[in-house]
DNA sequence: TCTGGGGTCCTAGGACCC
DNA sequence: TCTGGGGTCCTAGGACCC
């Protein structure tokens, strides 16, 4: 046994999947898939789903048949309901270890002191067990001693049959055994360009990216591909930073449900980024100094002419009220649009993000302290009574140009009137559960 | 007809300084 | 004919992740 500190990956099992068959346990068994925003692209699917050979990331459009054929359940995501699970999944594993690292919605990894060394499978067992207990997601273990062995593992839990969902990379032995079995674009940190250049080195399997020459790798996958081969060895060299919760950049933007070419409904679209960015920053007690607005046209539609332009705008001083950043941005908006143009997407990134405890204030800008006490009320508002009960009339009444959510469940851990009932047919709701319409 | 959204880190090169 | 050397900071773009 060794002694050296060890860290476990706990994954979700295909968490949006999970986390719709929780409330619908009929589903279990049956290929379900859920999409990403504007119900383009498939973001999760059932192992079942997987095994009809449904691809990750493929257009919904392009599967629609596959989709029909095989009775495939289909969901719009639905991120109230996996960020609420997801923190509940989390909070069971703070009980349960000191030292846990939420790196995604749906990942996160523990550190395991060495008293825990004995009968390491176990342990996990019980963690995986506790979190199903508790929650009612199916989660994976993989140990190892470093973060990029214990994905490795990770993949190996879920994957194989027999290992029941916990994989411990002990022996260098059993780490051999499974890099040989790995192929490096399935090694976290070795995305497709680095696969290239390897390939065309020769190198195919974790095993032998484990063995290459380190001045090689540190020139062609620079400093993070040679973390990567210091992690295969067993030399643990990424940290993950949980400690900065506070963003250094914000981005909100959205495709539309259909071609935009007015101006105005972009002028809609953008408000509603912007204030749904600025409240953001307001939740993390930050301030923007810098702010972008891009604007773009479907890169998909070779037959139209494109348009993608950005711009950045200084602000006069940081800040985290709506109006101040809205005003620039519009008149952002103004300077990039052109007309003629059928436009699929706008946005607004926020950057140069400071605490706003340690404002530095400016001689010349006026301080707007009125602005700071509105948004105060406004987010107290919105916290107590739900999103958008008060919002700018900039953003819009109809949002025609919204994108679509044909498949959207009901939020039912975070919304009263989504509660489900035992026992009785909901009534007066469409099967949504939602006592406001979706629209406004 | 229909192709997501939101992040981080690293590097090279330019601007600028003494 | 000859034209330093070494820093820092900032930014854009590439690569990767979930």
């Amino acid at each position: 046994m060794s002694r050296q500190k060890l860290f476990a990956l706990v994954d979700c099992n295909n968490f949006y999947v999970s986390c719709e068959r929780l409330f619908r346990p009929g589903l279990n068994g049956r290929p379900v898939v859920v999409l990403s925003n504007n119900d383009g692209c498939i973001i999760a699917r059932s192992n079942e789903a997987k095994a009809l050979g449904i691809q990750m990331g493929a257009p919904y459009f392009k599967t629609r048949e596959l989709i029909r054929r095989h009775a495939v359940e289909v969901f719009s995501s639905n991120y109230a309901l996996y960020g609420d699970l997801s923190s509940r999944v989390m909070e069971v594993l703070q009980q349960l270890e000191s030292e846990v690292e939420i790196y995604s919605i749906d990942e996160a990894f523990l550190s395991l002191p060495p008293s825990r060394f004995i009968d390491l499978p176990n342990h996990c067992r019980a963690i995986r067990e506790r979190v199903r207990q508790c929650v009612g997601i199916p989660v994976s273990l993989g140990v190892a001693s470093t973060r990029t062995l214990a994905k490795i593992a990770n993949q190996s839990a879920k994957k194989d049959p027999g290992r029941a969902g916990v994989c411990c990379l002990e022996s260098p032995a059993a780490i051999d055994e499974l890099l040989a079995r790995t192929a490096v674009g399935d090694i976290w940190g070795i995305g497709p360009r680095s696969v290239d250049k390897l390939r065309r080195r020769g190198i195919t399997t974790g095993l032998q990216l484990k063995q290459v020459d380190e001045n090689w790798v540190r020139c062609q996958l620079t400093i993070s591909g040679l973390r990567t081969v210091m992690e295969l060895r067993g030399i643990s060299c990424i940290e993950i930073d949980d400690s900065r919760i506070r963003k250094q950049s914000l981005v909100c933007s959205r495709s539309f449900g259909r071609p935009v070419t007015e101006l105005s409904e972009l002028r809609e679209a953008l408000s509603a980024y912007v204030s749904r960015a600025a409240e953001k920053l307001r939740a993390q007690s930050s301030l923007a100094s810098c702010l972008h607005v891009f604007l773009l046209t479907n890169r998909f539609r070779s037959d139209l002419p494109q348009y993608s332009r950005h711009l950045t705008l200084s602000l006069a001083g940081p800040s985290s009220s709506t109006p101040s950043l809205l005003r620039p941005a519009l008149k952002g908006l103004e300077q990039l649009f052109k007309t003629g143009y059928s436009y699929k997407k706008v946005g607004v990134m926020l950057t140069g993000l400071v605490p706003a405890a340690r404002r530095q204030l400016s001689l010349f800008a006026p301080q707007a302290a009125s602005d700071t006490t509105l948004m105060l009320a406004m987010d107290q508002i919105n916290h107590r009574w739900g999103r958008d009960t008060l919002y700018y009339a900039g953003t819009g009444q109809e949002r025609a140009w919204a994108g679509r959510q044909a498949f959207e469940s009901p939020a039912y851990t975070t919304d009263w009137e989504a509660l489900p009932r035992v026992g009785s047919e909901p009534s007066g709701v469409n099967g949504k559960g939602r006592l406001r319409p979706t629209g406004r």
